[in-house]
DNA sequence: CCCGGTGAATAACTTATATTAGGAGCAGCG
DNA sequence: CGCTGCTCCTAATATAAGTTATTCACCGGG
């Protein structure tokens, strides 16, 4: 499989930003917005691998926009295991409007090596005042929510091979949805650990797991690169329906 | 206990609606806020326990609002499962915004008798106009969130006694910060398998935790009525922490 | 007053997943 | 080069929770 052209960095550079794409497949931006949302990439600093973004109790000065690389927003509880609850890709936002709520109830880490925009509160509020936008990014808000919701089920009722399957199904959509899929396969660069910090398994577990799917011939997945082999069979078998990600346009 | 303190269905009346309490602990309103939220409550319905307020799938014109009684928000999966994903109290909203979103991807369903507010989308626009009210719903749907979040955490990575609770210790301090609990004691209008599919447990272990609870003497709970005989204990057991509920005032 | 329905309480048994532990492969690094 | 530290993989055992089934208590209706 083409591993290396998924790898480069920057493989987005020279098109639209990987927020643009997302928004834009579900609202109709001009072009000013689009310019407004690409600046908001300039002054993104890389950031090493699990790296903290910010930390529970913390009052951010700013919005945090994933701009290259991943992160997870998890919670850590007083035994010391810790719970992923959501994986952020290029194009999302860690903390929209996080100002109004006071201190961070979580905390943010990089999973690779990253780009992370630091928007400051001034220029959010000049973006808000496109009603283009303000919908656009009330959608990316909603859009979480129903992840989360989703999420719940795949913790709660899904088993560990419906659920591995399902956030594969899940992640694999999203990373289409920005254009960082080649054919079947994207980069996936999680460890089996942290797979079962997101879906409440133990690394052991997670790893007869993805025995099976290979088995199965569903996956191959290595080296951080994700291929599914049978994109069809992987949702049957994890009861997938993209449904609640509401991508209006391609799928 | 006084039991018939908090059944009474209005124990609110001639009070401010549960919507106002709510927004109140966080944000300053005007006197015309407040009325043009009461005013929310006028053409509400009332709905008989067990009735679908709104189905996956569907498109609706109306944001829906609790009034009264209990709702949850839920999905079915493809084996009958059913998982729960929020359980909505006075005040809440139901599907605040969901209008950008096209259609819904889970049903809601009312748990006891109910009233609901249904609220055409006219209308909350001329609210979203006055920026209290703005920021006030924006304080809600961000706290919705962070809800979820705990919920993952709680099936993820809390075994069934801590679940359970955990989930007990936040409804208390939901239902406490709208009025509607007397002493530690609120209704909780809950079979023990609504609380199962709320966790992702089947209703006989619910049954066998719920004992052990009961054994300690943390709780009692009979006829839909939870008093928390020890709070401090129970937080402690199941490692409850209000802050993501992110309320500022009174405790 | 009995009847049917629903929710709660038990019990016996099964299963998915956790726990603990150890080894193998590979990458970065002094 | 040979450390050191991750990941990944595997195995043996333990345990929380699921499954199925039965009984009991309660409540409203005819």
């Amino acid at each position: 499989m083409p591993a290396t052209a998924l790898r480069a960095e920057g493989r987005q550079s020279g098109r639209s930003s990987a927020l643009v794409t997302k928004l834009e497949s579900v609202a109709r931006l001009t072009l000013e917005d689009r310019s407004a949302l690409a600046a908001l990439s300039d002054g993104s600093r890389e950031m090493g691998a699990r790296r903290n973004v910010i930390r529970e109790g913390e009052r951010p000065d700013f919005v945090h926009l994933m701009v290259e690389g991943w992160a997870a927003r998890y919670k850590l509880l007083a035994d010391g295991t810790r719970q992923i609850t959501a994986f952020l890709i290029p194009g999302d936002f860690c903390d929209l409007h996080v100002t109004i709520l006071g201190e961070m109830d979580h905390s943010i880490t990089t999973l690779t090596r990253a780009k992370v925009a630091f928007i400051p509160r001034s220029k959010m509020d000049s973006l808000t005042e496109r009603p283009g936008l303000v919908k656009a990014f009330w959608w990316a808000t909603l859009v979480d929510e129903a992840v989360l919701r989703a999420w719940i089920v795949n913790v709660g009722r899904r088993d560990a091979y419906e659920a591995i399957g399902h956030l594969m199904c899940e992640l694999y959509v999203r990373m289409k949805n920005i254009g960082l899929t080649d054919d079947h396969c994207f980069e996936l660069p999680l460890t089996q650990e942290e797979l079962g910090d997101a879906l409440g398994l133990t690394p052991v577990h997670v790893n007869r797991v993805l025995q099976r799917l290979r088995a199965e011939n569903l996956i191959s997945f290595k080296g951080g690169l994700l291929t599914i082999r049978d994109y069809r069979a992987l949702e049957e078998a994890s009861g997938f329906n993209a449904n609640y990600l509401h991508i209006t346009g391609r799928t």
